[in-house]
DNA sequence: TATAAAGCTTCGAGTTGCTCGAAGTCAACA
DNA sequence: TGTTGACTTCGAGCAACTCGAAGCTTTATA
């Protein structure tokens, strides 16, 4: 798997076999920078719906998995619970007659990080209004 | 620390802050956006140092405890735990002398800040591809 | 070949920061 | 006087991790 449209293309899409080297969980966490274990709570609660394991039953992950935890980490970030995650990996598995339902999933939480990037514009006008009164304050003494 | 006005001025920013009892947990929580729950949960853990109480017991927020409650907002936003906030609450209490450590803090929660948002902007661009390809996808079919 | 180390596994418990609800207090008003 | 409503405290519950123990393979070393 090579790029970002591929990646949609098998996982979010359809779910085709994924090919690609695979990665320990180890070595995913480091890629993603997500924890290992977070990446292993979220395979437990079935939001790795394509992740396989080898016959120890060590998780692999593919490119494609890697992907999707970059998609997993985006939409928990933005507000999502594991229940609603694992709604979009439901809809997901059922095909493409669901992509207007998971459309409407992407474009709410677009909504939302577009909200909490202008409430982050505002925290950050906070901090600096204070640290320039706190120079203010220096500077007088 | 002499009193609560200059505690709070030389903190909470606003100047002059009206440091007159005035509202309840009810109404300061409609004023803050903050959940009476978690106004109360802070004071409990000692994140409103000044925050007074009337005969009963009752909580009275004044415009500074506002604006104080406003600011702990922000820090714990940006990511500050409630032990931390405490830390900070003992500096203000402590006074002046503490103000280059309080600086500190600030300054850290402002680059805290302002990566959090380069990665929610980063978060919204993976969020609008796939809409695109979604969008895409709907057109050719 | 034994054994130790590394790297994974599962599972259950602990942590943080709320969030909720029950039970009680108090002031105001019919 | 009784009821309503807004508050109080306190303890339990919850989501999403986060950690650590115990065990299993595979690989490296003696």
């Amino acid at each position: 798997m090579v790029n970002m449209e591929d990646c949609i293309n098998s996982l979010a899409m359809d779910h085709p076999l994924d090919t690609t080297p695979k990665y320990s969980v180890t070595q995913a966490a480091k890629l993603v920078e997500i924890s290992e274990h977070t990446l292993r709570y979220y395979d437990d609660k079935g939001l790795f719906p394509f992740l396989q394991k080898n016959d120890a039953g060590k998780r692999l992950f593919s490119e494609a998995d890697l992907q999707w935890a970059k998609l997993l980490e985006c939409l928990s970030n933005s507000g999502l619970s594991i229940k609603e995650m694992q709604q979009y990996v439901e809809l997901c598995i059922i095909g493409d007659s669901t992509v207007p339902q998971r459309y409407a999933i992407l474009a709410r939480q677009e909504k939302i990080v577009k909200e909490q990037i202008r409430e982050k514009k505002r925290q950050l006008k906070l901090l600096q209004f204070k640290l320039d009164y706190y120079k203010d304050w220096q500077t007088r003494i």
